[in-house]
DNA sequence: AACAGTAGCACCCGACGTCC
DNA sequence: GGACGTCGGGTGCTACTGTT
């Protein structure tokens, strides 16, 4: 394939053409027209041919200019089209990468309120246990877990990370939940979660083994609070995702201790990127959701009916 | 008024040397 | 051997002047 002339001197030429006039073209292209002649110039030695007939006080194509013009008019018409479209979903499109239960049980019923705000942003929702890598992914902005310490990316933290069980009020009907270690005498959901052990560590007492109950693992706290709901066992949550059920009575929580992980939630984006409109909205509206939350709606809790 | 030619400037990039 | 700084040549531009 033989190669291109160089692009700079094809888009004097394409524009020139289109205007018949070297100064009109320099005008379009913020260039000066000695700039435009130099180009043109440039297309003419590497061709081998004169593209514009110079006359006093106008140019005109050659034969092989008129030849050229109309193909190389439609690739950059082609190229404009393709590139506005790009833009217009640049601008428009907010893409996200969020964590299984921010998604379901934070973001999703409250989408539509940053729809009204802002009609013209389209949001695209990717649930991942994983961590992206905005080098390599096309995230406009991610929701995770850590300890917010990430290169390269900008960190906002939205809530603790805190842990507490909480089972279905059938569940534990009419039994004497007295001390935390009664929690043992239930069906555990997951286990093999870590949290556990933290947790009845906080509570004083140590050395729980849960090695010999069926390792089952639901892999998000959305479906572990399901699970707890149904009357399955107790599960291990952060009660700040599940306001309503503690609130509703359909989740209970038989002990207050609440134990916070050194992890908290997240929103991240690329440092480079802090400027674009869409993630500064996106951001914003986030932020204010959780400082509203922390105001109104925080997890309110619910005791046991022991 | 519009294009062409030229001098001079800024910037980029490859070659090269130095340092660790 | 890789990172970094320096240097010189090439490129592409503007400003200016000449030509038609």
């Amino acid at each position: 394939m033989s190669k291109l002339p160089p692009m700079s001197a094809i888009r004097a030429f394409e524009a020139a053409a289109r205007h018949q006039s070297f100064t009109r073209a320099a005008e379009e292209l913020g260039m000066t027209q000695a700039a435009v002649s130099y180009q043109i110039r440039l297309l003419e030695d590497r061709i081998g041919a004169p593209l514009f007939v110079r006359l006093p006080r106008h140019v005109e194509l050659t034969s092989r200019g008129r030849q050229l013009a109309p193909a190389v008019t439609e690739a950059f018409e082609a190229l404009r089209i393709a590139f506005a479209g790009i833009e217009n979903a640049v601008r428009t499109v907010l893409s996200i990468t969020t964590l299984t239960t921010f998604a379901s049980n934070w973001l999703i019923a409250r989408l539509g309120r940053f729809q009204q705000l802002h009609p013209n942003i389209a949001v695209q929702i990717e649930v991942s246990q994983q961590i992206v890598d905005f080098a390599h992914d096309d995230f406009d902005i991610g929701i995770r877990s850590g300890t917010g310490d990430w290169p390269g990316l900008e960190a906002h933290r939205l809530f603790p990370n805190q842990f507490t069980p909480v089972c279905s009020p059938d569940l534990i009907r009419g039994m004497e939940l007295r001390e935390p270690s009664d929690l043992l005498k239930l069906p555990i959901l997951t286990p093999s979660d870590p949290w556990w052990r933290d947790w009845f560590t906080a509570a004083g007492v140590k050395d729980i083994d849960l090695s010999d109950r069926p390792d089952n693992s639901l892999g998000a706290q959305q479906f572990e609070g399901m699970a707890a709901m149904a009357g399955q066992g107790v599960a291990m949550i952060n009660p700040f995702f599940f306001p309503a059920d503690l609130a509703a009575g359909r989740l209970v929580q038989p002990f207050d201790l609440v134990v916070e992980a050194d992890r908290s939630y997240w929103l991240v984006y690329p440092k480079a990127r802090k400027r674009s409109p869409k993630i500064q909205a996106f951001r914003d509206w986030v932020l204010s959701e959780i400082a509203g939350d922390v105001e109104t709606t925080a997890p309110r809790v619910n005791r046991a009916e022991a």
